[in-house]
DNA sequence: ACGCTTGTCAACCTCTTGGTTGAGTACGAA
DNA sequence: TTCGTACTCAACCAAGAGGTTGACAAGCGT
């Protein structure tokens, strides 16, 4: 896939994912530990993480057969800030529409008209 | 699809469709106007104007022939809900894991130890 | 009434995704 | 050293996503 952005956002898509980034946020976990909850294949799980991993928001260290998973917070930021921008321009314009329309009630206001 | 969060974070996965929310956020605009600067074929940008409404992202009207696209700013606030609750909860992890090695380091202060 | 513009619907193709099972690796415990 | 635990890799499968082309409906302008 291309972009970093286009990464994290196809990660946090999936319902299980989203939740495993969930209980990674009180705590590491192991991958026994994360697939535990769910009714899919330890495999199955495993691909999540990976999926998780190369989007950046997770990574795994090693500590004998383990592979405690850890929640990395900074790539939230990315999203954060692209989000962040778009809402609030659309916002903006909102708000500018708003005084136009306020305008507009003003001006019909001695005309008796209001369409 | 199922939930409202995931069909907005799988919107946003796809770079044409973020950059349509893009230039949505500075105006309202038709299907063929979001269309012009892609090489792909209207209907594809028609199908990501679909997606993007599955989601709650954008909202169309009618107007003659003409259907102009609205970028519906509150979607965004269910995103940065969900992602700012996971943020902080690991940022304060963190902070906390921080607190304990400082705590550690003043321990080991006088034995001249430093690992 | 006719044609042009705007947009959608439907069928089709290919690549990706989320899942499976089976085998293999790496490591600690006995 | 042998066994059980933890995890990954590989091959496979069904369903979905993004793209195409072709046909069609809905409106405006002449």
């Amino acid at each position: 896939m291309a972009d970093e952005l286009s990464k994290v956002f196809a990660a946090l898509a999936d319902p299980t994912r989203r939740d495993i980034v969930a209980r990674l946020a009180s705590g590491d976990a192991t991958v026994t530990q994360l697939a535990a909850p769910y009714e899919v294949s330890v495999q199955a799980i495993s691909k999540h993480l990976r999926v998780l991993e190369d989007a950046g928001l997770v990574t795994k260290t090693k500590e004998a057969q383990r592979r405690p998973v850890h929640l990395e917070a900074e790539v939230f930021d990315l999203m954060t800030k692209w989000i962040e921008r778009y809402r609030q321009q659309a916002e903006q314009r909102y708000q500018r529409l708003d005084a136009v329309l306020a305008e507009l009630t003003e001006e019909n206001e001695g005309k008796g008209q209001a369409s």
